[in-house]
DNA sequence: TTTTCCTACGAAAACGTTGTAATCTTAATA
DNA sequence: TATTAAGATTACAACGTTTTCGTAGGAAAA
């Protein structure tokens, strides 16, 4: 096997020393004319390249984010990470992704890892099980250790570092405006439970929207699921009954799987989409595009999201030293998307 | 920003040499048992953790796996990264994964800057636009240089390196097979054209399983398409038209996006699926599983094939310096999963 | 007492860089 | 001729580890 060529390879063998190697690749008055063209000439030959590890090691940074995600398997998550990807690359970073699988333990250890100088910043997005049992050291810490951090989606308001969120209160009053619109007026929601930041904002969008229109809330029309994304056969069953149980002409829900879920039940039940029961859902996937019927959506931005995460951390990654510490909350726009589950907007 | 602790602060502050605090903390007999509690100690106090950078410069090994993937906004992909994950994970590796965009300039870069002592080793599935250049010279340099390459999916024969792939042919033959066992006779297939392997293989596949019922390959019935796993508006118009020209009463798809296509046309058509056309796909998609009807589908298993992959290249990562070098191509075996899009076997 | 052998620690090199300071030439100036 | 200046090159330290080798001091053996 080769052994890769270092400034020391390249210094032995045209017998000069390390330090001109050095200085002549990165083009030093110091070296005269001749050598720095002798040397250049010669790593370019042989294809020298700087080892990044030992560079990360001089400087004390690895110009690499870290990605902390609960997992891939999920379109919107995918996005974002594109969207992160896109920014770093031009700012020059690199990208380490870890998934958490939505496991705390495996969480706190990937951030231990990548923390002891893999990374010069993380963008995390917490697992539901940190989410639920309330405990955020890992993230503190690595805040407390000067390690920039940007949260964005699944978020925890009392940490202090920047944030990127979508405008859950106002997609889903959009949303559900958008079903106001076309006539609906027994408009049900399919949410999580309140824990989850994503589910309780979005569900008082839900209740603002039906209040500006003068709707009453009802109770009963809001299922409240401990499913946040996935969508096992208990919680399908649950939407059944709730579909079932319930005289409604539409049904918003937070992520995709609810609606799909839904769209299932409701052609089970011999209910038309959009006629009988109009469907819109939050999401950034794919799978609302191709559903037939398709799906009306609040179209999430993930991409726009990663971006803007990779944006604040490498800006705080790059802000002198002495700058004033200082958080800033981003909210990333959503955008409806009309479909076909949903009916033309009467004039 | 607190500094991180380095064993160069612990000696300090204990006031013993720096060798003391390395070898106390790896439980060097060396150390009396006295000095080694007090140093673990402190060490577990102040959360000591070493530095991951000087290691890896120290050791000539990052224990880094680099994935080189044209997009990850893609359902297979994603799963591959998944099951590269757990594997790497397993074995105490770290993952960096990089895009490329199916552009041939990105690929080089980010191979080149990963290669710079980042990673020990590849993973690969190259860009359409590399194969169409078909100039592999990053990679082959990178083996040159002592990398272990292991490519999966979009593979070229003729570099050497282990590769991982799906047994096209095979699982196309299964999936149509399973059409003939449900009583279909008329079967349409909507592949690639010849130049993507994937495509042809699976055609072969398609033809075989035909021929070994004894049911005659009708050309018309095959339909070519340019796109590869897109399916633009001609794209759409093309597969339209194919459906409404033709008496079939089941259709194979090399992707899903052509048969969600199908789907959508043949629902438009008054076509009852499986009732009047059944429907199998080759996927690794969750669209399969939500379209309604659900459609049945030859799964890549696009985790396994993560998992095998990354077993293939920490086995090289790990094997004893003077062992020969030896190439392996692994093929992952297809499963058919049947859904609601054909109908039941007759026995 | 002298030699040998443990025990417990420390010094130093190495991994590949870069930047500062030191050194050596050679030519110009006083 | 002696001094200085400049130009060109090199030595060295540092980043944080691990590991090999060395060594001090004391105890056991001769």
């Amino acid at each position: 096997m080769k052994r890769k060529l270092t400034l020391k390879l390249i210094a032995k063998e045209l017998d000069v020393s390390i330090s001109t190697v050095s200085k002549a690749l990165r083009d030093s008055a110091e070296i005269s004319e001749d050598t720095r063209q002798k040397i250049k000439a010669f790593a370019k030959l042989y294809n020298y390249k700087p080892n990044n590890i030992a560079l990360s090691l001089k400087n004390r940074k690895t110009r690499t984010i870290g990605i902390i995600i609960p997992q891939i398997v999920h379109h919107f998550f995918t996005k974002v990470i594109k969207g992160i990807e896109q920014m770093a690359r031009e700012h020059n970073y690199n990208v380490i992704i870890t998934l958490s699988n939505n496991d705390f333990d495996k969480e706190v250890l990937n951030m231990e890892l990548l923390a002891n100088g893999s990374t010069d910043g993380f963008i995390v997005s917490l697992a539901n099980e940190t989410l639920h049992k309330d405990d955020f050291r890992h993230v503190t810490e690595a805040i407390d250790q000067g390690m920039p951090v940007v949260m964005f989606d699944r978020i925890v308001d009392e940490i202090p570092c920047d944030k990127v969120l979508i405008d859950d209160r106002e997609g889903a009053k959009m949303g559900v405006r958008h079903l106001l619109k076309t006539g609906c007026r027994k408009i049900a929601i399919i949410t999580t439970k309140d824990y989850v930041t994503i589910g309780k904002l979005r569900t008082k969008g839900y209740i603002e929207a039906l209040e500006s229109y003068g709707v009453r809330v009802q109770k009963e029309l809001i299922l409240k699921l401990d499913n946040i994304d996935r969508c096992d056969d208990e919680c399908s069953a649950k939407i059944k009954h709730f579909l079932k149980d319930n005289d409604i002409d539409a049904v918003f829900t937070v992520n995709e799987m609810f609606a799909v879920t839904a769209a299932r039940h409701l052609n089970a039940l011999g209910k038309n989409v959009p006629t009988d029961v109009s469907i819109v859902s939050f999401s950034d996937g794919e799978l609302s595009k191709h559903l037939i019927p398709s799906l009306s959506t609040v179209s999430q931005h993930g991409e726009l999201m990663g971006r803007k995460a990779a944006e604040l951390l490498i800006n705080k990654l790059e802000r002198p030293e002495d700058e004033v510490e200082e958080y800033t909350t981003a909210y990333i726009d959503t955008t409806l998307i009309e479909r076909e589950s949903t009916k033309k907007i009467k004039n």
